[in-house]
RNA sequence: CGGGGCGUAGCGCAGCUCGGUAGCGCGCCUGCUUUGGGAGCAGGAUGUCGCAUGUUCAAAUCAUGUCGCCCCGACCA
């Protein structure tokens, strides 16, 4: 593609409302433009990388077994209500009304179109297993869309079913696309982690994401050092040593301080010139409409969607102030776990809590703590969990080896469903004994759109974008830097001939300006390999050649372009991980 | 939904307190010069000041309402 013709309007400076780098680059560099909150348009560059993806996706997932239909954005209503998701899915579901006023839906994911089309096909066992999917625009009414691409109300999904007659089969159906996404992401030449994600009110026996590494990440993930053990923070199982005490349970008798104005833990801490490791705090929350306190040691972390997990609950909320008061008697700040009389409050404390005493806890009393507290003689316990999130301090459940903990973008959710959907739909056939059977459903999904500004908040610098090479809009950025000298455009426009014929995707900045304006572009832009001609290499017969990556330069020898450049592609190729297409 | 902020030329912004001629930089158009990291000079075009209503002789500016966008949080996964 010429540059000179193409629709590509680069910005110098940044829109306002573009915050983060996927964002800002892809307006820079024209790539999308917005047309409402969450909601936009592709422009040619920014359309030819989302192909890309797609096609690499599309490609793993026809290896995988998976065919690809294409289903309706607009889905009736009826549909949703069978599977009651018309009611539970709440205001993320955009509704409206046709003109005999029946009731519809854009869709935010398809298992009850798939399902009822399955249903109403499948009969036998001998047509089981199968994997449908598609590439399609979806669209979520988020509270909050934000970053651009990141987090969009329409976005383009891959999403794949899977049905299967029994849960064996189920799970080799998600075997197959757990392999199919390390494939796909390793093809996109991004940095990837698949993590044992939480499979939250959707139930399930598990569930992974696959996570795109990039400090810009809105999730942390704990990852391990020395296996292949990744989990998401609120899924990461702490391991609790087990002989840490050597105080022999013997503290004496727990005794009340004084604490004036020491709401939080490190007031007290520098009020009592104590460590927040000595410390239990105690947080209250309603689950479910019931009071729980949940303790933690005081420089933890709670994370609440493992204690939601182990209670089971369907709500987890933190104590309002009012509750606090009501239910300790005291204001913010010192609940304590000792003498915490409210009926029915349960009381959960962290597993790493058993192994030591003599804490300080909050008294249920203004301005007064407790110390030399045993919980288990002083507390009526109604439970120990893994309450806390994993911190780099401890150690893999796998191995035993280091965690360290990454923030990660989640760009893939492989899911097995179960009977969820097959069962509310009735998607039954028959088994070899005649034998009506419930079909076992897994579901797979993978944001095409999001993989761009990953593969984006991933790989940038200051200058721009650092496509990796299998999804830049064109691998090459061709240069002509001899302004109006006719030779120079004569060997640029012959080098663009040469690379285009030979199947190569180039973008061929052949516009009348200056080098620096070109140099910028061609940066922002990031095609992985930039081509520089100018007029003093054309006399010595070279072609200046930079890896935008790496920022490595080289100069290729005009005379034996073809075997020069094709090493050099190789060489940027394999610095991505990539294989020579 | 709670909190905060912003809507003025294609982009970034000033002007608004204190009402009276709509401005700056970049970009865009023309010409000349320039040509290896966002050029220089000269000339030029571009606006329902988001929208509506009100106050006023007069509104970008004040008031009320409304729409849109951004950020933080809650929500979602």
């Amino acid at each position: 593609m010429r540059l000179s013709k193409a629709y590509v309007p680069t910005l110098k400076e940044v829109p306002a409302e573009a915050e983060v780098v996927s964002h800002r680059l892809l307006l820079r560099g024209g790539f999308v433009r917005q047309l409402a909150r969450g909601i936009y348009t592709y422009l040619p560059l920014g359309l030819k990388t989302l192909n890309k993806v797609a096609d690499i996706v599309r490609q793993e997932m026809d290896r995988a077994g998976a065919q690809e239909i294409l289903m309706p954005m607009v889905q009736p209503g009826d549909l949703w209500r069978e599977t009651g998701r018309w009611e539970f899915y709440g205001k993320e579901l955009l509704r409206f009304r046709d003109r005999a006023d029946r009731e519809y839906c854009l869709g935010p994911t398809h298992e009850e179109v798939v399902t009822d089309l399955v249903r109403g096909e499948v009969r036998s066992y001998r047509q089981l297993p199968i994997n449908l999917y598609q590439l399609q625009t979806k669209f979520r009414d988020e509270i909050r869309p934000r970053f651009g691409l990141m987090r969009g109300r329409e976005f383009v999904m891959k999403d794949a079913y899977s049905f299967d007659r029994d849960e064996a089969g189920a799970d080799v159906s998600y075997r197959a696309m757990y392999d199919a996404y390390c494939a796909i992401f390793r093809r996109l030449g991004l940095e990837f982690r698949p993590v044992e994600a939480d499979t939250g009110s959707i139930g399930g026996n598990f569930s992974h994401e696959f996570m795109v590494l990039a400090d810009t990440g809105e999730d942390t993930i704990a990852t391990c050092q020395a296996c292949e053990y990744a989990a998401n923070l609120e899924k990461a199982e702490v391991v609790v040593p087990v002989d840490r005490c050597d105080c022999g349970h013997d503290c004496p008798p727990c005794s009340a301080v004084s604490t004036p104005g020491a709401h939080t833990v490190a007031e007290l801490c520098d009020f009592l010139g104590i460590e927040a490791r000595t410390l239990v705090k105690t947080l209250l929350f309603d689950v479910d409409g019931q009071p729980v306190a949940a303790l933690v040691r005081g420089d933890r972390e709670l994370n609440e969607v493992k204690l939601k997990n182990h209670l089971h609950a369907t709500e987890v909320k933190l104590a309002t102030p009012e509750q606090v008061t009501a239910w300790t008697g005291a204001p913010v700040g010192f609940a304590g776990p000792v003498g915490l009389k409210v009926a029915g409050i349960k009381i959960l404390v962290d597993r790493e809590l058993d192994f030591d005493c003599g804490w300080y806890v909050g008294a249920n009393k203004a301005d007064t703590h407790l110390k030399n507290v045993d919980l288990r003689r002083d507390v009526k316990i109604d439970g120990y969990a893994d309450l806390r999130n994993i911190t780099e301090a401890d150690k893999c459940p796998r191995c035993g080896g280091a965690i360290k903990l990454r923030r990660g973008i989640e760009v893939g959710h492989v899911f097995k469903l179960g009977l969820k959907y097959s069962q509310a739909m009735n998607a039954v056939f028959l088994d070899e004994n005649g034998k009506e059977q419930i079909m076992v459903m897994g579901c797979y999904g993978i944001g095409v759109s999001r993989i761009v500004a990953s593969a984006i908040e991933q790989n940038h610098d200051a200058d721009g974008i650092k496509f990796p090479p299998s999804i830049a809009p064109y691998e090459v950025s061709l240069l002509s830097l001899g302004g109006k000298d006719a030779e120079v455009i004569e060997a640029a426009d012959k080098l663009y001939a040469e690379l285009s014929a030979k199947g190569i995707e180039v973008l061929y900045d052949d516009r009348d300006e200056r080098p620096g304006v070109k140099f910028k572009d061609a940066d922002l832009l990031g095609m992985p390999m930039q081509l520089v001609l100018g007029g003093k290499g054309l006399k010595n017969g070279i072609i200046e050649a930079k890896d935008r990556r790496t920022g490595e330069k080289r100069e290729l020898k005009l005379a034996d372009f073809t075997a020069e450049f094709a090493d050099w592609r190789r060489t940027v190729r394999q610095g991505w991980g990539l294989d020579i297409a």
